[in-house]
DNA sequence: TGAAATGTTGGGGCG
DNA sequence: ACGCCCCAACATTTC
């Protein structure tokens, strides 16, 4: 049937990279003015292992992605399975002459490329960060375990400034094939749900909050970040051409604190590639602490504590909030995963891979290097990570980022009309005060789980010593 | 991308 | 006027 066309098709094997601006495994795939068939497996695998709130985000952006296609005189062509038999199965049923992909650097990703590269013409294009995570290496080779030297090298190497690529406005013509229907979950509420949408979310940020960023990143109560991490996640928006918009913004920023926040937000950016970086060059730390010396901690913590945590029952407001925003949304501001991360492995003394799990388990964007990174960060096990002894008290960080109190009332119904002075110490209302209210702090709202103070010399002594 | 414990300083109350 | 104490405010050290 489409044996006329068959030496000039391309395949363009979409995975991270579920946009058409800016996408240089799709721009490779057209070179020459050749067909494409785009092509999006759904993976047995990674779904079944997904939040559900992720996998709707995905198949919403996969039926925006669909939709903008057709328009060109394109298609989006799904199927479900194992992409190491799907891919050349698609291959040899069309005849494509090479498979284009964007480079993703996770271990199952790396398996499951070289699975499909044994079998067929599959070529790499790079993209899913600003630069290979093996462009950035010390001196003699090795690549960097801290933060700071690593962004150094990633801000002193030549920008790939080339100009935006758009595509074109139609797509040579393909033949019909059959497609997949992608399941009709809604998506979930909050995020851009398109490539439309992340592209004026970014424009949005980057005209304005992004010069309060430095500040206002971390208060609870306030929309001061970009929310822009499940469509970076997905690329759904370009990694490139947000650290494009940062650049622009560093160099035309009309002042110097307003400079400063949008280097801030560019160090975030590079955070995400740091992380790849570390996962590439060591994927070992999806299953185990970073450093040897802290594989073997005496975890205390009980099943009931776990779950009063995902639960957001622990009895500290701040914490209880992010864990209801995150089961309800799919999201969690990025202060309120480092005090609730702090909390389950520090207070409560629970192995950081059981809040690893659970946030994959939920977030939206999650992302096993960001994630794995962030959670090894707060233990303290991972590489440029916080010192065993920084310890966030719940309370402190739920006056001086939530300072209104406003975040904790609007994932916390029951403590509503609590004053300000006891929003994040309700425990130490006076009874009547609790009788009045209707809130019996025991009764309407848990008490703390744990005494802080105790929870932290426990923490130290655990550290310290070890298993 | 902490917080608690400990140390230092200086103003003000008071005999 | 002076010494003493208290303690808030700030600085430094420690975990």
């Amino acid at each position: 049937m489409i044996d006329q066309v068959t030496s000039e098709i391309n395949i363009w094997w979409i995975r991270r990279d579920i946009r058409l601006t800016d996408n240089p495994a799709l721009q490779r795939a057209l070179d020459g003015g050749r067909a494409v068939l785009p092509v999006f497996i759904l993976d047995d695998t990674l779904l079944s292992a997904s939040a559900p709130k992720r996998k709707a985000y995905l198949y919403a952006v996969l039926r925006g992605l669909m939709i903008e296609l057709e328009r060109r005189g394109s298609k989006l062509i799904v199927r479900s399975g194992n992409p190491c038999h799907e891919i050349p199965k698609f291959v040899h049923e069309t005849g494509a002459r090479a498979v284009y992909a964007m480079e993703d650097y996770s271990p199952y990703s790396r398996q499951r490329d070289e699975c499909v590269r044994r079998q067929v013409n599959l070529q790499w294009v790079g993209g899913q960060t600003v630069f290979h995570p093996s462009l950035i290496q010390t001196v003699d080779g090795r690549p960097y375990t801290v933060f700071t030297p690593f962004s150094r090298a990633w801000k002193a190497l030549p920008f790939p400034n080339q100009a935006l690529w758009e595509p074109p406005d139609q797509f040579p013509k393909i033949p019909n094939i059959i497609s997949n229907p992608v399941p009709l979950d809604p998506p979930p509420a909050g995020f851009p749900a398109s490539e439309v949408r992340s592209l004026e979310r970014l424009q949005l940020f980057v005209s304005e909050t992004i010069y309060r960023y430095q500040e206002d990143r971390n208060r609870l109560d306030i929309d001061g970040t970009s929310r822009l991490s499940a469509p970076l996640r997905f690329g759904v928006l370009s990694p490139r051409l947000a650290a494009l918009e940062a650049l622009r913004a560093i160099n035309t920023a009309p002042d110097e604190p307003s400079r400063r926040s949008a280097e801030t937000w560019l160090n975030e950016l590079i955070w995400r590639e740091f992380y790849q970086s570390i996962l590439y060059h060591f994927p070992h730390v999806l299953t185990q602490a970073f450093n040897p010396s802290l594989r073997s901690i005496n975890w205390q913590g009980s099943a009931d504590e776990l779950q009063a945590w995902k639960e957001g029952r622990t009895g500290y407001p701040v914490v209880d909030a992010a864990m209801r925003q995150l089961a309800a949304t799919g999201w969690m501001h990025n202060r309120a995963r480092m005090i609730v991360a702090s909390f389950l492995v520090k207070d409560l003394l629970i192995n950081w891979q059981e809040g690893e799990r659970w946030f994959m388990q939920n977030l939206v964007d999650g992302d096993p290097s960001a994630n794995n990174g962030g959670w090894q960060w707060t233990a303290g096990v991972g590489t440029d990570a916080a010192p065993y002894f920084r310890i966030f008290n719940p309370v402190l960080q739920g006056k001086k980022f939530d300072p209104s109190g406003n975040y904790v009332r609007s994932w916390l119904p029951e403590l509503m009309h609590v004053p300000d002075e006891y929003i994040h110490t309700p425990w130490w209302m006076p009874l009547s005060l609790q009788q009045s209210l209707g809130c019996i702090i025991g009764m309407n709202y848990p008490l703390p789980l744990v005494d802080h103070a105790t929870a932290r010399e426990r923490t130290l002594i655990a550290y310290r010593v070890r298993a």
